[in-house]
Formats: structure tokens, C-alpha cells, sequence
DNA sequence: CACTATACTATACTAAAGGATACTGGTATA
DNA sequence: TATACCAGTATCCTTTAGTATAGTATAGTG
């Protein structure tokens, strides 16, 4: 018995992995190339598709309905639709959309941070 | 002339895509599945490739390898070689690197309060 | 000698993400 | 009549992400 060596290198090895968890949440669910922009225009006043599309640059219909379809699944976001003709819909944040205000805004500063860096360099 | 409707909704059409680029840019640099689980586990103690590996469940790696490559690019880790036998590499956060703490802090913060979220619905 | 460990790389593949383009139906406008 | 708007779909395609498996060289261990 007695195999391994007394000198295993000895710290918490789960500590590390418990902590990893629940960002892997969070990139699950505002994870991808378009979530947090819809989130953030959607943060600034309601819109409708269009306005969507116009306000995010280089998204194509196909992925703002797909990513809107998810982001609503996930309780990010409402979506009302009005029967005026041509049809009207409406996207909205939901209070636990809201809540992301914090990670967007940290998420910000170090992406402006970032930006001054590189121009400094 | 005057062909457009006069209520055309008023608000400044760039604020909101000015507020998207920064972000827009950090999903660039942390984004996908793997950047952030690797800082993490980087941010706790310096790493060789096999105990990244193990902290990190489920990566392979080839994908780990990729990865430290791109981090090691953008200036978010360092890689150090030692010419011990068998040869060892560690892997360590860059101050760049270190500086995303607060963004990683905010988002396990906003996950761990999603995750109690789902458990009392 | 067989086996393990380290720190990866190479090859080949599948799955998922994302993009390009065209189209729908109904209304209003030119 | 022809065109544009709205809120998307449908179809096809490319790119990226990720997986599986095997292999490199060197040294130490049983």
C-alpha cells in the first residue's frame, strides 16, 4: 500500500472547481457573440425588431429571432405583440434581465479600459 | 418633400451602439467556453497543463492548448518553460490577466444568485 | 522490460454557431 | 401597378467549437 509520495502537492482541489461553476452558468445563459448586445440595447429603452436590427450592427434577421427566442425561454426578456396592422411586436427586459446591469457595466469598464490600453501601447 | 412622418421616435440612434463596441470587444477577448474557467483557475495558483486540465472538467487537450495559446496572445497569461526532466510549463496571470477580477467576481456573483433563483421557483 | 507521467501536437472527424440570401402576407404608399 | 415596411421563416452554406484517438520524447518506477 502506500503508493503515492507523501509530497502530493496539498491544496483544496475542488475549491478551484467550485468557484469555476457558477460562471459557467452565467456563460451559459448571456454566453455567445449576440446575447449581451440585445441585452444591453434592449437595457437602454423597448424595441421592436427592426429597431433591434438596426441598433446591432451585423446581425442578421435569422439570429436576432433565434437569440430572442432563447433570452426569452431564459426569463431575460419579454416579448408583446400588438394586432395594429402591420402587426407590432415589442422586446423588453424583464426585472431578471435587469439584474445583469452590474456585469454589463463591469464587463464595460474593462472593455474601455482595454481600448485607452491598446492605443497607450 | 416632407415625406416622413413627423412622430418618428426621437432618440440619439449611436448611444446605443457606442455603449455595445466595449463589450462587443472583452466577448472577443473572454469569450466562449473555456477563457474564463482557464483565468479562473489561473487566479487561484500558478498551473502546469495536466492540473488545468484536471480543475477544468470536460476540456480536452487540444482545446486547452488552443486556448492557452490565444490567452498567452492577448497578454492575459504568461507561459514559463523549465527545462526540468521531464520538461514543465506554468501557466500564470499576467497583471492583465489579474485585472479581470472584478468582471469574474460580478458574473459569479450574478450566477450564484441565479442558481438560488432556480431552486426557490 | 513494461508502464507511467509530462506537455503537449497531429489528424480526422462531428456538432454547433453563425452568415447569406430569398421569401411570406398584409398594409400602406408612390 | 409597383414598391416598401414589418416581423419574421426557410434554405443553404461556411466557419468555429469541440471530440476522439493516437503519437512525440524523455525519464523514472516496479
Amino acid at each position: 500500500m502506500n503508493k503515492k509520495k507523501s509530497e502530493t502537492p496539498i491544496y483544496t482541489p475542488t475549491e478551484c472547481k467550485k468557484f469555476i461553476l457558477p460562471v459557467r452558468d452565467v456563460i451559459d445563459i448571456i454566453g455567445g457573440k449576440w446575447r449581451l448586445p440585445i441585452i444591453i440595447a434592449l437595457s437602454f429603452k423597448i424595441h421592436r425588431f427592426k429597431e433591434l436590427e438596426r441598433q446591432i450592427e451585423g446581425i442578421t434577421p435569422r439570429m436576432l429571432s433565434k437569440e430572442l427566442k432563447e433570452l426569452e425561454i431564459n426569463g431575460l426578456i419579454n416579448r408583446e405583440v400588438f394586432n395594429t396592422m402591420p402587426v407590432s411586436v415589442e422586446y423588453s427586459l424583464t426585472d431578471y434581465g435587469k439584474s445583469l446591469d452590474k456585469v454589463i457595466e463591469t464587463m464595460r469598464d474593462w472593455g474601455l479600459t482595454h481600448r485607452n490600453k491598446i492605443r497607450n501601447e
